[in-house]
DNA sequence: TCGCTTGCCGAAACCGGTTTCGGTAGCCAG
DNA sequence: CTGGCTACCGAAACCGGTTTCGGCAAGCGA
């Protein structure tokens, strides 16, 4: 059933037939006394993440698990507060044998995990790209193409005054995205205001105070591109405060496609990512890592979804 | 290492120590080729079970993985999406010894995953009750006792025409908190008009139904006690689109503790449930299960926590 | 002093696989 | 007919544990 070479291929495929027949596979844990690989794929949360947990997590548990459900693999889920209680949860689960490999969720600018399991030789991928990416293989959606995309849009409508919310800057993403922020003004024409640019905005609370600072501004940008959703229904509340009107007065743009926002009123146009699909190519990819494929055919990026809903409009004209 | 009885507890101990002092733990797997037990937990989510996921999975992992890394066992997790698939992942976790038991989250009235542990043998804990209790062991929140006080907060604030929206009558919580509104309503002596029970409301969308069924009638009800928050918040909808407003026209009384009840407008008065200590505490007694405890010892039951916020007031005076 | 019990230890079998290795049969070329 | 190669098979060692069992020494009562 190994594949050794003194077998021919037709007596592999009549014993691995009757295997099938007699539904007989090898028990993992057995197979692993001797291989020390478990068949299965560890995933360590982080709960201190707030906001990387709410809608995100369920979708891509899902993929996940029905990722390595198909290739009979198991999930391993653990999770850790702090940072050291991290490393420590990487240490056990390694020392035990329950992972062959990690998926590492929302990758970090500099992130620890990537150090520890790169030095520790530990299979692993990303869910986020990384600056240094020896030994990193990933899935990522291209952020930074979706915010160019968006600046597009809102140009297309005229609008020319256009501010930036960002996201976590802690992220691997907060740098792509602002890039992709930076480009999309250039490819304009347009430059880019620095005080129309906002960081660090995770939170409904966050984007409601980061909004508000672009919108009592002397001139107030006619539409704000967010680097996050949570965000962007935050600049929804400090629009209302102003008495001003989401796609009429400000459009905004999103990104990331919350079920909160095709909800909200009006309906938050938005670049949407498929968590799921995410969670089933990362599966993928770590288990094609841990059978030993090259790094370099282990890196697939996809695009967001522009979900073109009601929270954008032409430019107010100046009725002043 | 492993307590037999020819041996005395000095040289137990100092065996002990010392591999604590090597930080030496058996591998799981190695001893699972001989004993079959593997130190590790099942769970298997359903992603058709839209609600049961969003806000409460987060804080349900983090609770299981806290559990069963405290007692130095791990969590796999698998997915279905049918119901056929659902045993079949059962089946297929149990064969390849993958887990040693399994934690059912939101037991439902006929519950087919009890019915096919039980009969297979397998030890499982259920996050909700079960009528048929053989063989089972549980942790509960005990939404029939948070019914009834909801009632009885309102009866003290004055109300006598209170309207039930229950949640989904599949689940095995839903006849629990119907009864423990019924008992409210008997204790204040009054008596339940059945044009005031609504069931089945588990999403906004559903609670703003039901609430606009109960808002519409001739003699409509000044206070709603809803089995589930999503459907408070869609009652919050169906109040407001009548042009009342919530906390002084119609008092609302939701269960669960949602984020987003928080920050709706009035905050919702709602029962909260601790998901994470829930997990906890499963994942304790799926362990002790599985080491052979009695089942009778094995049934925690916990109160939801009332969380008094805007969305109540005194009766309203009949201004016409 | 003898025999029995108690506490401990080491050897060996086993769990369910993987991997290595020596042997055998059949086939073909020399 | 012989030698070598290919395809296959069975035996054996090993992986890292658990469990059983026989043996040994010390302590104790008779």
């Amino acid at each position: 059933m190994n594949g050794y070479p003194d077998i021919s291929e037709a007596t592999q495929l009549r014993v691995k037939r009757m295997a099938e027949k007699l539904s007989y596979q090898p028990l993992s844990h057995a197979q692993a006394i001797k291989t020390g690989r478990t068949r299965s794929l560890g995933l360590v949360l982080q709960f201190a993440d707030h906001d990387a947990q709410r809608p995100f997590l369920a979708e891509f548990l899902a993929g996940l698990t029905s990722g390595t459900h198909a290739e009979g693999w198991t999930l391993t889920v653990a999770s850790s507060d702090g940072h050291a209680d991290m490393i420590e949860t990487f240490r056990v689960l390694l020392r035990d044998g329950k992972a062959d490999g990690f998926v590492l969720p929302r990758a970090m600018r500099d992130d620890p995990r990537v150090q520890l399991l790169r030095d520790a030789g530990v299979p692993f991928v990303l869910f986020g790209r990384q600056v240094d990416a020896s030994g990193c293989a990933w899935f990522d959606i291209l952020g930074e193409e979706a915010m160019r995309d968006a600046v597009a849009h809102l140009v297309g409508l005229g609008h020319r005054r256009i501010g930036f919310i960002n996201g976590g800057t802690q992220y691997a993403y907060a740098a792509l995205r602002e890039d992709g922020f930076r480009l999309g003004m250039q490819s304009a024409g347009l430059s880019v205001d620095d005080d129309l640019m906002e960081q660090d905005a995770v939170t409904i609370a966050d984007g409601a105070k980061a909004a508000a600072r672009l919108l009592d501004q002397k001139v107030p940008p006619t539409a704000i591109v967010c680097a996050v959703d949570f965000a962007a229904l935050g600049a929804y509340q400090a629009v209302a405060a102003r008495r001003l009107q989401v796609g009429r007065d400000v459009s905004i743009i999103g990104y990331d496609g919350i079920p909160e926002g095709a909800h909200a009123q009006p309906p938050l146009t938005t670049f949407s990512v498929d968590n799921k699909s995410a969670g089933e190519r990362l599966s993928n990819l770590l288990i094609r890592r841990i059978r030993g494929e090259p790094l370099t055919d282990l890196r697939e990026t996809a695009s967001a979804i522009f979900a073109d809903r009601g929270s954008t409009g032409p430019v107010p004209t100046p009725s002043n």
